[in-house]
DNA sequence: CTTGGAGATAAGAATAATTCTTACGGTGAT
DNA sequence: ATCACCGTAAGAATTATTCTTATCTCCAAG
């Protein structure tokens, strides 16, 4: 029951973490990288640059595209943020950095995270050793959403 | 000991299924084509477009990057061969269509493929099929490979 | 084995995603 | 309050990929 539970931490929590963090990094705590790491940490669908500038743009009308891209880059140096590996090709961001997986539905694209602990604690195979050490093992499960299959069964009324 | 074992199968017999199947789909059989697929099908690193441009220009002076593209799309399109999701922004593609995971390493990037199956036969956590109905199930393994662990050790010579 | 026509290719132009350059402005140590 | 440093905005530049168009190739039917 408790397999794939969500480990939770609050937004304020998090951004607490996040600016300690950063002094440690030493980057600087400005209005940008605050407002855009909130955004991100908020977000429950892995956003692409693009996405996220769109949304910040209502409460800050200047920020540019150019820096929403430039910011993501740095927290991703700085292991802040995860770019999210994607066949897409605006590459996709995440804020959250504890183990986790991914879900994707093959219809409406989005990417659900998930919780698989006790694959977390197995092993891999012997074999795997020969090639090197393993230091984070993922699972990506594709297939179709609830919502997406209802709207294939009951045809799309658009 | 079976358990990652690789399922093999010959070039040439791999190259009379994708003509098989290229007929089956009704796209011709051109010269790009079969030596677009075949280089691809040979290679064991998960080239890139532009990689195997590059590859195939050798033997193919006049062969255009565009082609390449619109090649690895078409076949795509047709499941002859699968974009592997990265985070680079170059697109990388695979010939093997065969249930198969992926490692990679953090140092030099490259992707080895390797085989679980006791993975592949166990069932994945109750609580997902809450989401909707699972297609496919893939590990990717993150770590580093015995040449570039060796090269950290020893210093990079270079 | 020729031929017609659908579909594929090459070349160059166009677009999309991301990054660089430069001048300016804000942050935080003093 | 001041200054040096680092971050930002704006526009230009790069990189990856796709479109347009004229030409060519495959292959089925004669």
């Amino acid at each position: 029951m408790s397999e794939t539970e969500e480990p939770n931490e609050s937004l304020p929590q998090q951004m607490r973490s996040f600016e300690e963090a950063c002094r440690d990094a030493n980057l600087k705590l400005t209005h940008q990288r605050l407002e855009i790491y909130r955004e991100l940490a908020s977000a429950t669908d892995h956003p692409s640059a693009e996405t996220l500038h769109r949304r910040l743009q209502k409460a800050m009308p200047t920020l540019s595209l150019d820096t929403v891209y430039r910011t993501l880059a740095t927290f991703e140096q700085h292991h802040l943020i995860k770019k999210v590996q994607t066949v897409d090709s605006q590459a996709r961001y995440e804020a959250r950095m504890i183990q986790h997986h991914h879900l994707i539905c093959d219809t409406c694209k989005e990417i659900m995270d998930f919780y698989w602990t006790s694959f977390d604690a197995s092993s891999v195979p012997e074999d795997i050793q020969a090639w090197g050490s393993i230091k984070n093992k993922n699972v990506t499960l594709y297939g179709t959403c609830r919502k997406c299959q209802a709207m294939k069964k009951g045809g799309n009324p658009a």
